[in-house]
DNA sequence: AGTCAGATCGACTATATAGTCAATATGAGA
DNA sequence: TCTCATATTGACTATATAGTCGATCTGACT
């Protein structure tokens, strides 16, 4: 939660201590520093990603699915989890090794969906942007107080018109798939 | 600059006297403390803004024209200054005057395309959203190597196709207009 | 009950940082 | 040259923070 609230160089071993109601010297005996309580909390974040995406990567062979429904997935529980929301922004904003895995797993899906000729953006690295900047933004926007059930398939709508996949009719079908 | 490496929050007096070469006394005369420091940077940055956009503001009616200008003059500038570039990141997730200023400009062209039926996302909380997260994730990409001097005009061209707008011919012209 | 490895505690030192203030310097105009 | 408002200096106090360490506690196992 703390870690949500500000950036890492912010963040204080007192008020983590505090926070969690423990003495100074047991936070030592768990962790070398805030950097590796940091690392331990993003290695988390990041299972908690594998788990969400886990039916996806199964059930799916369309790439553009996958990250449909990755997309999605992780809109919906930035509006049910602020707190996971407001986590996930600050921990992909740093370098971390949560954020690279994210876009590696991305570019993965992105290189698959040009390979079969179906995004108007060659550029995958460039793709990857599209998609995590709007993703982000959109995330913030959730965290600034907007609303609405349909968002997250607004913004999904608007991220593969960027992408520039053809509108897809299995798209629905795909995701009904899970 | 300092601003432009650490986030307010990890940014302390005593870094800023030294790289000012500058006694303490002096920072603590010109400023009540870091946020007056930051908010004049802020203000600053702002005006850097208002100069770079002082001809479309000008010259071009159309409002879709406008953002497009805009979009890619911020990206050329980044290309040109990575200070800059890592200053208007920092300052753009901060909820800053600055941040509001732009996002205020951004909707006002937005809320004007849309007036025109000229955009498919009917939102303009959310189109702002998308122009603004595909922006600032370039950015991003910019300042960690991503390179092409093409890279804004393909930017651009994704953002325009995120929102809707059709293809236009008349593009090229408005923005030969300055 | 006795043992002991693992876990917890909080006082302690050292350093970093914020913010103050009286003394001093600067330079434009009389 | 003299005056004075403005700007600069750096030492100083108070507080915050990082990191250490010996004492103590806990609970599983004998």
């Amino acid at each position: 939660m703390l870690l949500a609230e500000r950036p890492l160089e912010a963040l204080t071993v007192d008020a983590v201590v505090e926070a969690a109601a423990v003495a100074k010297g047991t936070f030592y005996y768990h962790f070398q520093g805030m950097e590796e309580l940091a690392a331990a909390v993003g290695e988390k974040l990041g299972e908690s990603f594998d788990e969400m995406l886990a039916p996806a990567r199964l059930g799916m062979r369309d790439p553009v699915a996958r990250l449909s429904f990755a997309f999605n997935q992780f809109l919906e529980k930035a509006m049910a989890d602020r707190v996971w929301a407001r986590l996930v922004i600050q921990s992909a904003q740093a370098p971390t090794e949560f954020a690279r895995s994210i876009r590696a797993n991305l570019k993965g899906d992105l290189t698959e969906a040009r390979a079969q000729g179906r995004l108007k953006v060659n550029d995958v690295d460039l793709a990857a942007d599209v998609v995590m900047g709007i993703w982000l933004q959109v995330t913030r926007g959730i965290l600034q107080g907007r609303t609405g059930t349909d968002l997250p398939e607004r913004a999904l709508a608007a991220m593969l018109r960027a992408l520039g996949v053809a509108p897809p009719q299995k798209r629905k079908k795909d995701l009904e798939e899970v």
